[in-house]
Order: C-alpha cells, then structure tokens, then sequence
DNA sequence: TTACCTGCAAAGAGTTTGCAGGTAG
DNA sequence: CTACCTGCAAACTCTTTGCAGGTAA
C-alpha cells in the first residue's frame, strides 16, 4: 500500500519540496501503523537498511525540524544525549526505560489527569509532559 | 556564617576529598536558602565571577556528578542541549521558560497527585516528573 | 607516602552549517 | 530558470577522558 497522497501534504504543508529521499523519509515515518519512537541516529540507520543508500544528516535534520515545527512529530523531553522524537503528536505521556533507552507511549487514559494549581504571570502554558523512568526491576 | 561543617559531611559523604575547589563549589551550591537550578556552565561562570579564578571542567563535572549519584543534586528532563541540575532534590517538578530557558520550581502542593495506571511486567517505577513548558504570552 | 585531585588539552558525540553541484516546480 | 535540496565535510557545543604535576589524609 502507498500512501503518498498523505506523504505530499505533509511534506507540502511543511514548506518542502517532494524529492526522494524525503518522500522515503516520510515512509518510514508515518507508513506505518504504530506509533514510532526514535532518534536521528536510528531513522539514519533505517532509512540506510530500507533503501540500502547513505542518507546525508543534513537532509533528515532539516526534514525531521520541519516536521516538528509543523506539528507532524513531537519532540520529548528526556535529558539524554540524543533528542527523541515520537510520531504520535496527540496529547499523552512516556515511560523511558533507562535499561534499554526506550520510550514507550503512557495513553492518556492511563494517566490520572494533572491538575496544576500555579501559574506564571504574563506566561502562557506551551505544554505539560509527564515522564516516567523506569529500569529492570533487579 | 559557614556552613563548613555541611560542606564536609557532603563532601565526605560522596567520597570526595575535601580541595579546595571542592569546598569552594559547595559554597556556591548549596550556601544558600533558595533552590538553585543550574547547567554546568551557569555554574562555572558563577565560580570563576565568586571565587575570581578559573575552575577545571573536569573538576566541576566531577563534582556534579558524585553529588548527583549520592543524591545531592537532582538532573532535570529537559531536552535542551546542556543538562539542568537542581539543589532541591525533594519530590518536586517543573516550570521550563522557553523564553528564557530557566527552570522554575513547582512545588508538590501545587500540581495534583500523578495517578498512574499502567505498571510494566519486570519494571520499577525510579521517577515520575512533570515538565510545564512556558513561554511568553505575547 | 599514596591515592586521589586539578588543570589543561585533546577527543567524543550529537547537531548545525557552508558550499558546490543537482533537481523540483 | 531559479530557488530549493542533497551530500559532504568542517565547525560547534557540551561532555568525557588522559595525563603530568600537585595535595589531602
């Protein structure tokens, strides 16, 4: 199945331009059924596996920002070395197993909800996350 | 007043030496009454402006990280480029101004209890913290 | 005295940027 | 045709590491 309609608007709407390499980039972001959790690293490794070709940093950050800023891919907040992305950009939380450096989606429904009692003057709320660490248990 | 004598538990605690460098970053971190949020950089500069004289990186970095594993210093989930430490290391969480990339307490009566209702087989639960990014409202 | 510490500089990791040749529109 | 894109490599930022001389215990 190909759902390049798809692939267009989001690139489209984005401000890019339709090439290959952003078309295969979007493939393998959002052709798929699950919610995907990464890296630029590993979507570097597996873009290079799916279409057996390099493909230049440059490229995917540029491709990977500008879906960010479009609100096609949500950016989480975990203070690790790398920056982690997720394709599922509705409202809800994250486990981060730090055993396996793995993200893993914490539904909405499985989160009581936050009450924030505080707010700032003249600030507005951009977000709330919640994140939950957890390791192998012994 | 000194709060030498605290210093030196902490200090000796983490098994660290008691330098002078040492004594003196204990004077910045914790010879105060309010929490202080810092990333390794704020620090360096407040030392080199307090103590008029440059700090080795690899001291400062050292230091963090022994009082951070000894539970002195608490490493905040934040992905920006630096890494955020905190001298409240009390169940708390956080405000983030994007617009001025400062951390700002929450405290614990000021955002409801975190209900969780999803447990992972062979896991354990090592933090829960919740990030409210704030930005300038126009 | 000895193990640990400091300062410096080099090395690493992830990310960003500049540029020359290539391509979508 | 023109503006944008790709790939490459260099540059940047933060962090870590190796080493030689110095110091706490």
């Amino acid at each position: 199945m190909n759902n390049k309609h798809l692939f267009i608007e989001k690139l489209r709407s984005s401000g890019l331009r339709l090439t290959k390499q952003r078309t295969e980039i979007c493939q393998v972001l959002f052709g798929r059924t699950k919610t995907f959790h990464f890296t630029i690293g590993d979507l570097a490794a597996l873009l290079e596996k799916n279409f057996n070709k390099k493909f230049s940093l440059a490229t995917i950050y540029n491709t990977v920002h500008s879906f960010k800023e479009k609100g096609y891919l949500k950016e989480i907040s975990i203070n690790t070395e790398k920056s982690y992305y997720d394709t599922n950009t509705s409202n809800h939380h994250h486990f981060f197993d730090e055993s396996t450096d793995e993200l893993i989606d914490l539904k909405d429904n499985e989160i009581g909800n936050i009450k924030l009692k505080k707010t700032l003057p003249k600030k507005k709320i951009k977000s709330v996350e919640v994140l939950v660490k957890i390791i192998d248990s012994n």
